[in-house]
DNA sequence: CGCGGCTTTGATGTTCATCAAGTAAAGTGG
DNA sequence: CCACTTTACTTGATGAACATCAAAGCCGCG
């Protein structure tokens, strides 16, 4: 029989190793589903009820929670190999936030249901999805805390800094988010945000034409958003 | 033999109740130490290494991150029936984040590899254990952007509301927590903290007498927590 | 009794949101 | 393809929200 998913550095799939015996893990690739997205299209609506189990193939996306008043924050940047399905998932029946790609995306979907009888039977399985989920969460806790000690041009470096170092691995990079998304991202408001990225350009920190950014001076940079 | 673990309401033990054998059960009570701490005690230190899973049994702690520069910032207040081993536990070998007692309390302290054994042999177990932490960390996280959203006022009033609500149950209470700490937990200064509860009072909202509460006008103390 | 920490209030200045207005870029329909 | 509309971006000016500084009162503790 052998294994249908060919998902080579899947974090699920890694899971599965450990004691899944076969005729489980072709039902879970039998179940799979891919979805792909275009840029801007949503993937998950806030308050839709929790079906499948999501994980990030390809792609970039934006996890975040609009208010009544409309205005939106931004929970987490998710690059692949990230769990879409970060809350919720075992704690509610039902969304409480929205995620929307940032670029072209994949999505790896399967029934909860198969994640949860997987939970029950497999050990190794469950905890493997514990260390997952927790180092998850923690990183957005952490995240938030760090950033709550900043002022507007620590957050603007800290988000650069971000983008640079745990998505693109590179100091040029086209920014995947709009100034009002940084501002979500940030909890300021989307001028601010600009008027920072315009001094660090002036100040030569940064060199910036539209969304394509280079970043200059990498060391000052990093000690603005360590405070500045 | 029978179930030596006396805690009736104890969530930990109504996950045993899945059908964790007597041998493991009686192993579990037998390994449990429970801990008192007095008021302002340190319960657990950043950087300390993880060997027990903590549960809080009776009493009031405040979770908390300590910065460089001295500054500290209040996480969560754990209630009894809360983990206190939240954020960590299965992510990391190392606490990233200090506890206390603000109130005489009393742990409940099981070996992590304990833990760790039971969710890879008891899959009923493994699930209580991904739902219990899912709903704790996503409660947070929820809170921080909820708490972001407001100005001043709706944050003070959000932590009244919060002590009323979900820790004491009352209009009347004696707050835990120093007006510096009530800082921590908003992210402002414990000045304008104070500034602000003397509004309350003058607003005739609240009736103060130094840590004695007294919520007089709900109503319009849910309206500014929402936006005011 | 006196010291130090927590609390309170007032005065001042900084940081940031809001408002306004203009430019550039990108999608839309004829 | 070009006028048209809309949306994102940019800069400046103003005011509000909040931090900081300063000083005094309070309380518990050695």
């Amino acid at each position: 029989m052998g294994v249908k998913c060919t998902c080579e550095h899947c974090d699920l799939r890694s899971l599965f190793f450990g004691h899944v015996n076969e005729s489980i893990l072709n039902k879970v690739c039998e179940m799979r589903i891919e979805r792909e997205f275009q840029k801007y299209e949503s993937i998950i609506s806030e308050g839709q009820s929790i079906e499948h189990f999501i994980y990030l193939k390809k792609g970039l996306v934006k996890l975040y929670r609009l208010a009544d008043d409309g205005k939106s924050q931004i929970i987490a940047i998710g690059k692949p190999l990230d769990f879409v399905s970060l809350l919720s998932v075992f704690s509610d029946p039902a969304y409480k936030y929205s995620v929307a790609a940032l670029e072209p995306s994949v999505t790896c979907e399967i029934p909860v249901s198969i994640i949860r009888d997987l939970v029950l039977v497999n050990g190794t399985f469950a905890m493997g999805m514990i260390q997952k989920i927790s180092k998850t969460t923690d990183a957005v806790i952490l995240d938030f805390l760090d950033i709550r000690r900043k002022h507007l041009r620590g957050r603007v470096a800290h988000v650069l800094l971000f983008f640079t170092d745990s998505i693109y691995h590179s100091l040029e990079f086209e920014i995947p988010v709009s100034r009002k998304e940084i501002a979500e991202i940030i909890g300021m408001t989307s001028e601010n945000v600009i008027r920072t990225l315009s001094e660090f350009k002036k100040d030569n920190l940064l060199k910036i034409n539209g969304k394509q950014i280079q970043i200059v001076d990498k060391d000052r940079l990093q000690a603005i958003s360590q405070h500045g």
